[in-house]
DNA sequence: CTCTTAAGCGGACCGCTGGTCCGTATCGTA
DNA sequence: TACGATACGGACCAGCGGTCCGCTTAAGAG
């Protein structure tokens, strides 16, 4: 195995990056207004090395998110009831679609900044299609549920960052209200009462 | 009222702008493919007027849009049934949908150059805001409906121009299959039977 | 501690984009 | 035909993501 442990003022940068692009994210209204010139800077590195460690612009976006995802990943694949797969389809589905909604509303300006990367569709990421085939696997266990595929796209539809954001932000919902907003939609899907 | 017929060279070339984008679009993978300059080029005319004539990229984009979308604005406005205002709402709520669905079909491109146009969340678009007040309407008709507003949001998420482009382009889900889930879709949302 | 080597660094540089600017050509009118 | 207003077009600009390569520095061997 040609595995190299890489060298420590690499995995310190590295670091540093992503906590420099994190604040960064977090404090600018756009996305866009935060450059990779931006980061580096903020990083206090060179943009070369931004580019070396994360490829382009959307690998680093992605490198952050997912690192910010892994806790929520973990209590869906293994963690206890009502998250994890130990949890009737009934009371999970709700669940899981709570929980993105909380990661989206937490983590607004990541996820606007992943989902609007230019022509990516967020349809491509690789966590999208976890995302989907997570949900699609758990409604098809309720009986009678033969679209659970359509049904998954449109239900993690509604808890697309840039709604969210929108709602949030722009409309001043709260964040209680849109939970039981999208409770009640979830409930309405999964079949009435 | 200062309103001042423009030149007829102005009236010709802004036609042909928008026939060469829309061809341009139409023939492109990607609507970050069709850049300014191929626009001018194609419609035979030079950059600046592009800019004179439609502010810039997202209001070009915008205008070959709304351009498209009339009639169907007009046959919800003022048509007949299923999709005027005759219609009753449990019959209206799945026609509205079923256009906007098949509007984004026939005009993917374009629809999805508009959602994707940068930072321009398509949540700030004029047009968004009268789809989403038109179904919130006819929603709040029902009886016992007490959160029209997020569950128009939601609906219209259903539909929105870069996961119908997906499921049609990349993972070729046939148009008729996909009026069919969404009708279903919308026939749960709406209370079962 | 020193020497050696390759992994890592950084910022000048590049190509390309959306958008501006203004001298020139054209339209519409009297 | 003459003339003012309007529109044209492409050279031009600033700023972006991304590349490149000479220099620095971590880290294992002796």
């Amino acid at each position: 195995m040609p595995e190299r442990k890489p060298r420590a003022d690499a995995v310190r940068n590295r670091e540093s990056v992503l906590a420099a692009a994190d604040r960064l994210f977090a404090t600018c209204a756009s996305p866009e207004d935060v450059t990779m010139a931006d980061i580096a800077a903020a990083a206090g590195v060179g943009k070369g090395t931004l580019f070396r460690g994360f490829e382009d612009r959307t690998g680093l976006i992605r490198a952050l998110y997912e690192s910010r995802l892994e806790p929520v990943r973990h209590a869906i694949a293994e963690g206890p009831r009502p998250l994890g797969p130990g949890a009737p389809p009934a009371e999970r589905i709700p669940a899981l679609l709570d929980a993105v909604l909380c990661f989206k509303l937490d983590h607004r300006h990541l996820s606007v900044a992943l989902e609007g990367t230019g022509s990516d569709s967020p349809y491509r990421a690789a966590h999208y299609d976890w995302w989907h085939g997570t949900l699609r696997d758990v409604l098809e266990q309720l009986p009678g549920f033969t679209d659970g595929d359509f049904t998954a796209h449109a239900l993690l539809a509604a808890v697309r960052a840039d709604l969210v954001d929108h709602l949030a932000d722009r409309r001043h919902v709260s964040r209680e209200r849109l939970r039981a907003d999208l409770a009640a939609f979830t409930a309405r899907v999964l079949g009435g009462s």
